[in-house]
DNA sequence: CAGGATCCTATCCGATACTG
DNA sequence: CAGTATCGGATAGGATCCTG
């Protein structure tokens, strides 16, 4: 840090300066990689969900938890929601576009991992 | 939790009733979605380096969490070591057969993001 | 150069209780 | 049903110092 910008850095750029960790996408990547919203993402791309069974789909997470999830991903546009204003209130939840074109690569790694067999 | 089984549940089993969070590649994924594993893998795929130069290469990572995770992703069978012992020692590191194919998926989701301009 | 050891802090996250 | 609010323990992770 503060040494100035890294990129364009005229020419003898060395060659492993490809990334900053600090660009805009870390917060989404942050979210999408973060303990629970990896689960969200996978198990809405069997179809739309509602919270009760998001929270029976996904073992282990606390309604808390599964909560703030949620409220991250619909901030970055990953997730819709859609609130039923009946008695008791329905709340569903569901990919966007950008939800599905993150959910494919993050599937395949998980592919990947659950092939290893690990 | 302490609720048994939830695959091959005969037959009236939920259609989002899909995995287990807490299935063997749990841990692995968590090392690679970790907050710097993701970073390692990445400049890693740009060819082999040594710790020095990925220390310069993630802007921002420690000495202490770039060994951390390296560690964690070699145990992992991600990514190979290879000391040579001179003075000063040299380190190399780089990604296994397993490592370039959980690299892959997580490029794409990284490229994804970025698209997205956020 | 490539780390290990230590200390200390920020945050994550689960448990619990309460609301519309 | 679908959350929010608060508390406290666990953990991640940064800073610093030290070693082969």
């Amino acid at each position: 840090m503060t040494e100035g910008p890294q990129l364009a850095q005229s020419e003898s750029v060395k060659r492993y300066e490809v990334f900053h960790t600090d660009c805009p996408a870390r917060d989404v990547l942050n979210h999408v990689t973060s303990r629970w919203g990896v689960w969200v993402l996978i198990a809405l791309r069997g179809g739309d969900l509602r919270f009760y069974e998001l929270r029976e789909s996904i073992h282990g997470i606390s309604e808390k938890m599964l909560a703030q999830s949620l409220r991250a991903l619909v901030q970055d546009g990953l997730v819709w929601r859609e609130v039923e204003p009946t008695t008791p209130p329905q709340v569903t939840y569901g990919l966007t576009q950008f939800g599905r074109d993150i959910g494919e690569p993050l599937q395949e790694l998980f592919n990947q991992l659950d092939r290893a067999g690990r």
